[in-house]
DNA sequence: TGCGATTGCATCGCGTACGATTATTTTGGC
DNA sequence: GCCAAAATAATCGTACGCGATGCAATCGCA
């Protein structure tokens, strides 16, 4: 006589092995640690993401800063308007090509650089890895990132 | 003598090596590579996550798929009324304590269980990842959002 | 049994994300 | 030089996230 065939109809997916999970709620727990950190530069995160590329770099259009950070102007331009109108970055026409919009920091965005440098040593310790596991960890998610946008 | 000091500013963060960006990107692409398979079943994202929690287990409160999913019912309540809306669950007052909602999987919502079961394996094969990996993987950044949130 | 504290959900406002579309400028083929 | 095609931002609508607040139901305890 062969086994009961089970009843239940076969389990669904289990939301803890789901890998797209892990990222979407750790990737919320970073931005509730970075909140308050950022709040005392009054910036928020995805700001504080394009001011990082302003700093590494000056003077950039609105879809290089895209590229950078794999976001579209549909995000960026009210964004950066923000960023404008709170006197970190001026935005204007390039000249030579009127179609693009130039990026640059003000004095007082420039100024930022100082108090945002404690920031990255605070989230590395609050996320209890070494240097070198953070980057381990950092370099596994990119490289997933980039097989995903193929 | 002694060497020039470098006259240029000490460099800021590179967003490379931000963890951070990297989990905020790859969490961006993870929604991407979904919507088309989820908009076969008119679902966003996050409305998927709630299906797989109520797939999981059905007739829960705002609560606790909220404890689930790390969202609060700010969140959770507009979007649980689109659900409604569309037909997916019901919302009803637990009369044993009318401070809770209850969720419950219509028909309709219990159906979409066989059509949602193509969409892991898609998702897998996608990442280039084995099975393997990408359970390690899911691990190491649930522990890291443990270590974040606490 | 009152009644203040707590719990659970809802509401509001703001800032992303993103698909779809539009407007303007530049480029390339002829 | 002209004009279609491409490039670049901006605009619009919808749906999250989340801090702050509101409100009703329940609990705890004197």
């Amino acid at each position: 006589m062969p086994a009961a065939q089970p009843p239940l109809p076969p389990p669904g997916p289990k939301l803890s092995e789901f890998l797209c999970f892990a990222l979407y709620s750790a990737s919320h727990a970073f931005n509730r640690l970075y909140k308050p950190l950022l709040d005392e530069l009054g910036l928020t995160y995805p700001q504080y993401l394009v001011m990082v590329t302003l700093w590494e770099r000056d003077d950039r259009t609105v879809g290089e800063i895209g590229e950078q950070l794999f976001l579209e102007s549909n995000t960026l331009t009210p964004l950066l308007k923000r960023m404008e109108a709170a006197g970190l970055v001026s935005r204007s026409r390039d000249p030579a090509d009127e179609r693009q919009v130039r990026l640059r920091l003000t004095d007082e965005g420039r100024a930022l650089l100082d108090k945002a440098r404690r920031v990255p040593p605070c989230v590395l310790e609050a996320t209890g890895l070494t240097a070198d596991e953070a980057r381990s960890l950092t370099d596994q998610i990119g490289a997933l990132r980039t097989t995903l946008s193929r």
